[in-house]
DNA sequence: CTAGTTGCAAAGAGTTTGCATGGCG
DNA sequence: CGCCATGCAAACTCTTTGCAACTAG
């Protein structure tokens, strides 16, 4: 019941960590692991993201108007103090400058004597690429 | 460019506004109109879906642990132009008014260049009546 | 009537799996 | 060395599409 700790699973995570707030296709890693020198299958990439998401490691969810699933590490923990943007088409998350998320809160606080949670919240949207010409 | 309204569109909907809680797959949905004395077939459910997931009344999401997608309706369809803040607590959801609503969306798109989608996005927090108890 | 809609079956696409091979520990 | 992981390709399953028949307006 060991674990081993493959080059390809090094390298996966590797790649998902340096680009968090993206998410990819299974196509998109399995080329972008080759392209770095990786040997690996498409089979084993989606191998390894089954387990990590069942290890809770990695989120996966479905892109808008595609029924390709797309996959990206979870939101360290780490990563409070402000609001998350989602890009409902690729997945993508973007980071609300602190500043900007306080005010926000203290307007809902005063308003309707709500207290918004962060941690629990994500703006959804389109980020700037996506809302462009649009097309997959 | 008509639309019909056709007996299985009609009943499909009805199904799924009694059901706005649940999220269904298509084989259920399919099976439930068929219980329900309807003639309809999994195509045209899909096609059914595939429109109103375009026309933004209902909502497609990867079910957790399956590769099958799930669909609901719009939570509050019928509630448009502002955004929503949902009690974690008592699931009670308010309406943030459409000045400040607007307002929001126009800084998040100013600072990020990203256009929050007011149906895809529901604010996550404590309502004023269970924020009293205390913490978390 | 006539254009949009339906249902079936076949095609398409993303994901999963069997099996022989290879590699971590 | 033993056992898990990998890669390929075939199998699988969900979704989409072509087409003839069928209806809503």
């Amino acid at each position: 019941m060991a674990e081993y700790n493959t080059e390809q699973k090094k390298l996966l995570l590797e790649f998902l960590e340096e680009n968090h707030d993206n998410a990819y296709t299974i196509e998109e890693i399995t080329t972008e692991l080759k392209s770095r020198g990786a040997s690996v299958g498409k089979s084993t990439v989606y191998r390894l993201m089954t387990r990590l998401v069942e290890e809770k490691r990695v989120k996966r969810q479905l892109a808008e108007g595609s029924r390709k699933a797309i996959y990206r590490i979870t939101l360290d923990a780490h990563c409070h103090n402000h609001l998350h943007l989602q890009c409902i088409k690729c997945g993508r998350v973007l980071h609300l400058d602190e500043d900007t998320s306080d005010k926000l809160l203290d307007t809902v606080k005063r308003l309707n004597d709500f207290s918004v949670s962060e941690e629990d919240t994500v703006l959804m949207g389109k980020c700037s690429d996506c809302n462009l010409g649009g097309k997959k």
